[in-house]
DNA sequence: ATGAGTTGTTCATACGTATGCACAACCTTG
DNA sequence: CAAGGTTGTGCATACGTATGAACAACTCAT
């Protein structure tokens, strides 16, 4: 027994008016007389009305999806960044389409395949999209926005762009361990590194540079094989294996950082900040956590999912204003791994 | 410059056929002429002609967006799970609809809501939809299927039902515990438990039962008031205070685990598993850290959203044969946490 | 050579909504 | 009371696709 679903024309039959009064009726800038409506309402009510997205969407050029891309899913904070996205999105009247363009073909071909979902704007968190492609749906206009990817100066014309303080929070982390008097710097980043650990790496060093003009600082260069807990164990495992041990260390990620310190504490029995302060990138969970209590340089998701959102509805409002440009700062949490 | 998207009319001009011979040309089971489909696909390609999708919905009354609804992102296995759904859905030629309900109205009128989009299916990993809601999908044929949700004895009639073994996991971990000597056993739950943890602390107390015959244990059944590391945290401070130590606790879950243990450690220089052996439930990805190693009864997100779309999938195929009910089994993960 | 069956294509239509246009009924103002 | 303005409603159409029915061109067996 498939029932259908009722259609307006169902309502406006009940209601006794065409099915013209029904859809303006559920539209707040329509003329309808109040008793009118009313009884549209009732009928609707009676009926179970619901729209039908797909026909709205065919004639309004536009569904009320938006395409968050994500590259990989198993980073949890780029996870608890997208979650915070889908809730932004929901609040904000659309629905999130999560599309991980891993476990898939390339970014480029992924975004094709979008074009057919008349999508409300398209909002990329990872990967680099070629310009064509980008420019297919900003020539639609289906507004674009890139989180973390790239600069101001970006050569993909017509894209909005979301950044977090990379550059600012890399200075940030060094200034505090300079701060708290450690002279043998290292930064760690990832080897594939992404364009947000680049610009952090190299506000760490902007600002180590700065401060060598006063005082003798040693820093040194250093990548992990993955970007997670596993890479950074291991990394500590070669590197302190070497007796060369820092003072002062700054990750690009908070994953990096605890996977060190896991490794430091039970493989080479050094005490953390005694021997070595840390500090992370992200402010993941688990830095909170007592076994770790990792000081690090905070990016808050909700904030930065906040503007984007914001920014694609103000996109969808003016279509062919300037791009913008948003930088959301971070702040230093300060717990235990950082000598005082 | 707004430009339009190539329709499949504008492909049938460019190739010099009919509309209706483009959209055969993209439907397997169509017979069309190798040589007219070539002709077809060289002027899709050449004009990057890409399917509308709510013009299909329209026609085929189902979308291929399959919902994916949830009660909370910030829970992280949770996240874990639904990136999981996220991925095989797609792999499985769908799209995911992420639905947070709770920033949100309640569930029901969220799932009516979805009523609005055709969806060629639901998933439901949290909340309890009330039984009309439900009916109102599976009469319209759309899958509906719970995970973790409910028993096989469901009063939901015609949904289908992907529970991991919970009973069985408890099973297991008191197995383990009593096996490696533990005698004063404690079993821990949240507050407002779900489902799932009531299953597992099921099974964790009809095993002990089973064994108090042949030897003596004690068992005591104990609530966090959250389910989240925080709410072990705590529940460690409440509970050592008073002197009487177990020396063998199961956590339905292993975030709660995670802060007991942190307690249990810092601030009553318990020594584990020497003074108390823990064993968890889920395997998060930190309970193999190894500030932690915990050994835990594992669930496979991945495996479990295989079997929920595959379940999906048939569902579509055979809608009105009898309902599923699939358990997945789950692992004993041995780390240290449990005295050998 | 005739009829039946097969293959490949086109025509026409339906899906459910939003919206420009027309128009009737009413209100306002002089 | 006339002329112009406002308000509320209906009619008709467009959006882009899939698909049943019709049909033409072949194939093949009789």
């Amino acid at each position: 027994m498939n029932k259908r679903q009722a259609t307006s024309a169902d309502v406006a039959a009940l209601a006794g008016v065409s099915q013209s009064t029904v859809s303006r009726s559920f539209d707040e800038k329509s003329r309808i007389s109040a008793a009118t409506r009313d009884r549209v309402f009732a009928a609707a009510k009676e009926l179970g009305y619901q729209v039908n997205k797909a026909a709205q969407t065919m004639i309004k050029q536009r569904s009320d999806l938006v395409g968050l891309v994500t590259a990989g899913l198993e980073d949890p904070f780029r996870s608890e960044f997208l979650n915070q996205l889908v809730i932004e999105v929901q609040r904000q009247g659309f629905r999130p389409m999560v599309i991980d363009v891993t476990h898939n073909q390339g970014i480029d071909s992924s975004l094709q395949a979008l074009m057919q979902y008349q999508l409300s704007g398209v909002v990329i968190t990872s990967g680099s999209p070629s310009e064509s492609i980008v420019q297919e749906f900003v020539s639609r206009s289906v507004p674009v926005i890139l989180v973390n990817r790239a600069d101001q100066e970006s050569n993909l014309s017509g894209v909005d762009i979301v950044n977090i303080d990379n550059v600012g929070g890399g200075e940030l982390a060094a200034k505090s361990l300079i701060q708290s008097g450690c002279e043998n710097l290292m930064v760690v980043r990832a080897k594939a590194s992404s364009y947000s650990s680049l610009m952090r790496t190299k506000g760490f060093i902007q600002q180590v540079s700065s401060h060598s003009a006063i005082k003798t600082l040693n820093i040194t260069e250093v990548e992990s094989e993955t970007s997670d807990y596993e890479g950074g164990y291991q990394l500590a495992g070669q590197l302190l294996a070497k007796q060369e041990v820092p003072d002062g260390v700054f990750f690009c990620m908070d994953h990096i950082a605890c996977g060190f310190m896991d490794a430091a504490r039970k493989e080479f029995h050094l005490s953390i900040p005694q021997d070595m302060s840390l500090i992370g990138f992200d402010d993941i969970r688990l830095a909170s956590y007592q076994s770790y209590a990792l000081t690090t340089i905070k990016q808050c998701p909700k904030l930065v999912s906040k503007a984007v959102v914001d920014n694609l509805v103000k996109r969808l409002d003016e279509p062919s204003s300037s791009p913008m440009y948003q930088v959301v700062p971070v702040t230093l949490i300060r717990r235990d791994t950082l000598a005082s």
